[in-house]
DNA sequence: TGCACATATAAGCATATACTTATATTATGA
DNA sequence: TCATAATATAAGTATATGCTTATATGTGCA
């Protein structure tokens, strides 16, 4: 396997994206399934504008991808980013964040959409 | 071997204190050998107060130990701390350092010190 | 067309951050 | 003991950050 040298700068500005609790939960919950902003908020208990600040952060510098779907919006992690590895690594190394969705699924609050 | 999880709170801490052009060099020149301050400041070409405070950060999270030899203080990576394997990752994906390093040795700016 | 929901954006504000300059501390060596 | 070198710390300041509240935008549906 190729090894890619991310550049220094580069990768600075993702691990400062990654230096904030609330970002890199949701970095760790796109990296199973991708989720809506309602999602964000429910599982982080934060505004929704806080949320939607974040994610505008994360989505300015390439590390997620948005698709809106009807009225939802759901984000999902960029694995063509150039500082992708990075995240990889990083969220291979701190606690799963996928029972924070099975939780919402059993009370009833996961987006199921396929429109 | 056995895979440690590091918690997300201080995951975070460390990636924050990465996530600076600064503080990222700094770990990558001595992830290979310990480094004085006026080294940082050589390689760096930034003030010494200000090398100094981002090797208190450092300091003070546990990411870097210091000792004193002489007139100098050198900086060493803390390869016991927690989030040490985060850090590790990190560094092999960014360009290595060690020729900044080598640059100065040309120079006669490197310290050698065995008091 | 109009209302409700999901989300984004704007503005304001308190705190954190990363420098600067000035000064204190510690060690060396004449 | 004094001057110098290496480093740390303090204080000041401009900018960045992360929240808040208020409002705008876009979609679905009656």
């Amino acid at each position: 396997m190729e090894k890619t040298i991310i550049e220094l700068e580069q990768a600075a500005q993702t691990l400062k994206l990654l230096g904030d609790k609330t970002r890199l939960t949701i970095l760790g919950l796109v990296k199973d399934s991708e989720c809506c902003v309602c999602e964000f908020v429910e599982v982080l208990q934060m505004s929704q504008p806080s949320i939607s600040q974040h994610l505008r952060k994360l989505r300015d510098a390439g590390l997620v991808k948005e698709q809106r779907r009807g009225q939802w919006i759901f984000y999902s992690l960029n694995r063509e980013h150039a500082t992708y590895p990075i995240i990889q690594q990083v969220l291979e190394q701190i606690p799963d964040q996928k029972e924070k969705l099975t939780a919402l699924e059993k009370a009833g609050l996961r987006i199921q959409c396929d429109s």
